[in-house]
RNA sequence: GGCUGGGUAGCUCAGAUGGUUAGAGCGUUGGAUUCAUAAUCCAAAGGUCACGGGUUCGAUUCCCGUCCCCGCUACCA
């Protein structure tokens, strides 16, 4: 394997619009800054980058809901981020933000070396503008006729009936499906990135790192088997890092091109005169950690715009992790299904390494994994509390109790205490090797087990009894067990960052360097004899029940209580309304469409014929079940293809804060075609 | 529907480039022990390795097909 000089470690900047929840953390921050501590212990040179993404529409969006501007939406966010982070030792040398005057600079320099280089493809095109809602059209918000087929109904990409790919240029009688008024032509120029011209030198990089995640590798290959396609890099929108051209006034960067370039301006930020060396030195390991949903982006789009620029170093691992549910449900912001980060911190001020200890220990490393509070419980009383706290405290209250806290001598030492000591060693070495592998579940699995090989040694050698009879060989005991006691302090310190401070407190650890205790093959002696420790006291209280009773009603009710309802529309005029002709049917024919996961092809007798309606329902109902059901359904809505079957109308539903449709079904028996208002 | 990844003990997960008795932790049961936060230690029970075919002397591991779960994507008027 190849030696590296230095690693550039970054996490996945999280998105500036929300606070942060669990699964952020098992996915991409804990295992890095796991990865980190150990390698700053090895004394490696290395450094931990990261910052908020505060770019991009969902940040407008949020803006217009909470009735701010999107800087002080990107303001709120980043320093709850920022707070949050901190708060779990989540230690980065920085983190940074991409609203910041550095990474706007930076991110306009490779704008503006690939178009220099006449690396970027550019493409004035006359794009459809909505002069109702002032906003340019993406293709598939533009409707019109087929060129081909003369379907009416098309859109700006595809027509739906021949399946033809269109281009919104193509369709005769164009119109907006925003406003459904006539958009008008306004010259747009746009820069896009031509990936495809990297295909195969990506798919080279790419085989050249077998000993990435299977998931990872999967993704990658999925992608690049359908051929890369150039990418617009800009926008139309006001908020974002300015295109640096002087004709390219109201437009931006696209999102996904500034963020990535974000751990380069946080590195510059960081190392202003430095910052090379750990972007554009070969000998330099770059590691991104993130989460599965953000494969593509770091393993070829990001590659190749550090292709494209010719400077930088690849990455040259992209430990994705797969995602974390929570009592058996996906985590979900909308419907806020999730353990918010900060909320846990407020509720658990002195747990902090209890959460990073059991999200360690459950890290969807291959697979997604379930957090529950059950387990989280469990796992604190028998593993933190029982297995490593308890061992903690009785080696401690024994050394207290018969030498008042003095290291006793090491004079009688035998098989079975050198054995356990090297146990310690074996312990921490496969920890080390399974850190550098990126499989911290099995490296944290090794710690605990130091606290295991101490409680073994203790009832293996029974010192309370030996103390009466063998006062030589107690004293060995002892000592072994305050060695192991150290060790495990030692090896905590990439996992439980609190608790190795509290040990240090009660053992009374010298600031001495340890470097030694990583590398070396020896036995090692971490307190001398006669070293003198502090009082021992409690690490971790067990949960009562009522503690994680509380967090599990909690969870239940807030969906309920917080569900971000939707702000009523606006009024509109009873003739409006009186457009809408609403009807009573009832489904006298139901199947699955074909080839389409969510649609049912439905026939309504509507009081005078039967009629046919596509809808989207089919994952919350089974065809069988609605036969004979009365419902309520829009009777004019315009005919439109679906999936190639002309749909007559809409069925009315109701979506619950579950996301879960509720057909809506008059109460009695009206006849069908009955007018509904 | 297309494309990744996954389906292994009650639970959460490892693992095998195909080969004698498939592993860990938790949980369960039995025993030992008392220095310790009623903690600890030992032992046992528990699995047709999703299902059906194929290749092979031999498959849970490779190939094909089917079913199920997460994700991306298409379709949700």
């Amino acid at each position: 394997m190849k030696e590296f000089k230095r690693i550039t470690v970054t996490a996945a900047l999280p998105y500036a619009n929300g606070p942060l929840h669990i699964g952020h953390l098992s996915g991409a921050y804990l295992p890095a800054d796991i990865y980190v501590k150990y390698q700053r212990l090895r004394k490696r040179d290395i450094i931990f980058v990261c910052g908020s993404d505060e770019h991009g529409v969902a940040i407008t969006i949020r803006a217009m809901k909470e009735n701010l501007s999107p800087q002080q939406i990107v303001d709120k966010y980043h320093h709850l981020l920022k707070d949050t982070f901190q708060k779990m030792h989540i230690d980065f040398d920085i983190y940074y933000r991409t609203s910041s005057l550095l990474h706007h600079q930076t991110a306009q320099e490779f704008f503006k070396k690939f178009y220099d280089n006449h690396q970027l493809i550019e493409k004035e095109t006359y794009q459809y503008f909505d002069t109702e809602k002032q906003i340019f059209l993406a293709d598939r918000y533009i409707n019109g006729t087929c060129p081909k087929c003369g379907y009416e109904n098309a859109y700006g990409d595809q027509c739906e009936k021949c399946g033809t790919s269109l281009s919104p240029d193509e369709l005769i009688r164009p119109k907006s499906a925003l406003s459904n008024s006539v958009p008008i032509k306004l010259p747009t120029k746009h820069w896009y990135l031509p990936l495809n011209e990297y295909q195969a030198k990506i798919t080279q990089y790419i085989d050249s790192h077998p000993e990435w995640k299977n998931n990872v590798l999967g993704q990658c290959r999925s992608w690049l088997n359908d051929g890369l396609q150039p990418r617009a890099i800009t926008r139309d929108l006001d908020w974002g890092i300015p295109v640096p051209l002087k004709d390219a006034t109201g437009k931006v960067l696209y999102v996904w091109f500034d963020a990535p370039i974000g751990y380069i301006s946080a590195t510059k930020a960081l190392l202003p005169n430095d910052w090379q060396k750990y972007w554009q030195d070969p000998e330099t390991k770059l590691i991104h950690f993130i989460g599965k949903d953000n494969i593509v982006f770091h393993c070829i789009i990001f590659p190749i715009m550090l292709m494209a620029h010719g400077d930088f170093i690849l990455p040259d691992q992209v430990p994705a992790n797969e995602f974390l549910n929570l009592e058996g449900n996906k985590i979900s912001t909308s419907r806020n299904w999730a353990v918010w980060v900060h909320e846990y911190i407020h509720d658990f001020p002195d747990k902090i390494d209890v959460l990073r200890y059991v999200l360690t220990a459950t890290l969807p490393e291959n697979k997604d994994n379930d957090f529950t509070w059950k387990e989280f419980q469990q796992r604190n009383d028998s593993e933190l509390a029982d297995i490593y706290g308890n061992f903690v405290h009785r080696v401690t209250t024994l050394l207290h109790k018969y030498y008042d806290g003095h290291i006793p001598d090491n004079i009688d030492l035998q098989v079975i205490d050198i054995q356990a000591l090297e146990d310690c060693k074996k312990a921490v070495q496969a920890m080390g090797n399974n850190i550098e592998n990126f499989r911290f579940r099995d490296a944290l699995a090794e710690m605990l087990k130091i606290a295991r090989i101490g409680n073994k040694y203790l009832m293996d050698k029974e010192p309370w009894k030996t103390f009466k009879t063998n006062e030589l060989q107690t004293q060995t005991t002892l000592y072994v067990a305050a060695q192991i006691t150290a060790c495990l302090a030692l090896a905590s310190q990439p996992f439980l960052p609190e608790t190795y401070l509290k040990l240090k407190q009660i053992l009374n650890l010298p600031d001495y360097d340890f470097q030694n205790f990583w590398s070396s093959n020896n036995t090692f002696e971490i307190l001398p004899s006669h070293h003198q420790i502090d009082k021992p006291f409690i690490l971790f209280e067990k949960i009562p029940d009522e503690i994680i009773e509380q967090q599990i009603q909690k969870l239940q009710q807030t969906p309920k209580s917080h569900v971000m309802l939707k702000p009523f529309k606006n009024n509109i005029a009873y003739e409006d309304f009186d457009k809408v002709d609403l009807r009573v049917g009832t489904i006298t024919y139901a199947v699955k469409v074909p080839k389409a996961d969510k649609l049912l092809q439905l026939t309504i007798h509507d009081g005078i014929k039967e009629r046919t309606i596509v809808s989207g329902i089919a994952e919350h109902f089974q065809p069988e079940e609605l036969l004979q059901k009365k419902v309520v359904f829009v009777a004019n809505l315009e005919p439109r293809k679906l999936r190639g079957i002309l749909s007559e109308g809409m069925l009315l539903t109701a979506e619950d804060s579950d996301g879960k449709l509720h057909l809506i079904s008059p109460f009695g028996e009206p006849n069908n075609g009955s007018i509904v208002k």
